[in-house]
DNA sequence: CTCGATGCAAAGTATTTGCACCTAT
DNA sequence: ATAGGTGCAAATACTTTGCATCGAG
């Protein structure tokens, strides 16, 4: 995502927030733009620390709040990972994809199957059950930890 | 799942923890009956008002131990439906299926679908990846909640 | 100026753990 | 007998909320 377009999506973001009669703060800017600025999953947590380590202070509730914002707003998706909090991820605008975690070393890879999409699709208009979103994930071993056999935990 | 089976699954359960040096306490028999005894998804916390309401008194502590027990023995499945607590199904001998959920009324419908779990391996053999389990939800409104509603497809 | 927003700390949830006593093997 | 199990209450981990103050529109 290039940063005219990260851009877009913060005017975005904006107009979001003005037609809800909300405030674009700067703590609110702050959050998107490091929330943006990286392009791997995160917790509220990860955000948290980021912004300390480069001396930005914003307190924990406002994290929590405008990450569930960004999430109304479309920009963040949240993705859950079988673990009892919540990670995020940023919306490459209309690009869906799905996940392959490894067990043993928690590497998660992306992938997209326009042919599982379509059978989605099926899937609801047997049940003439209207998607508004879904989630899938696969769990098990990696290319490289199927390799050496390292065992760690349960699924 | 007749009784039958069910008393086969409780044997293989204390099977299980024997192997392990465990033991088959009467509370971890009566969790067991009662996971076993409902056919829907259920939370910790559901399971021990369903005991208390039989006046069976175990707590929070053993449940919480022993759904983690039977999760390792295969007995259980952790299902997470984007809450931030476990939900759990028991294990229908190697049947897999996948979820749709109602963001209305929660209603969850269970579904399989040969031709998607086909697929999915595929994705797993393009990544190299060895699969130990995996999970499809879709989120969006039931034949119900859609209500009135105009469909929203084509035609 | 006026709502909405922020920070902080306290309150919630869901789950885990330390400990003294109990029991299946 | 003894390793493991149980209940309870306290501790965790993550997230939400009440409230006084602040600031964007």
């Amino acid at each position: 995502m290039s940063d005219k377009d990260i851009q877009a999506e913060e005017q975005r973001f904006r107009e979001y927030l003005g037609s809800k009669g909300l405030k674009f703060t700067p703590e609110r800017q702050t959050i998107f733009r490091r929330a943006f600025a990286t392009h791997k999953h995160f917790e509220a947590e990860d955000l948290l620390l980021s912004l300390r380590q480069d001396h930005q202070r914003v307190s924990k509730a406002t994290i929590y709040r405008t990450l569930s914002l960004l999430v109304q707003s479309g920009h963040l998706r949240e993705v859950i990972f079988g673990e009892k909090h919540s990670h995020y991820e940023h919306v490459h605008a209309n690009e869906h994809h799905d996940h392959l975690i490894c067990s043993s070393c928690s590497k998660i890879i992306e992938f997209t199957d326009e042919a599982i999409e379509r059978l989605q699709d099926e899937v609801c208009k047997r049940y003439k059950f209207k998607a508004e979103s879904h989630r899938m994930q696969i769990h098990g071993l990696c290319e490289d930890c199927r390799g050496g056999k390292t065992f760690s935990g349960p699924t």
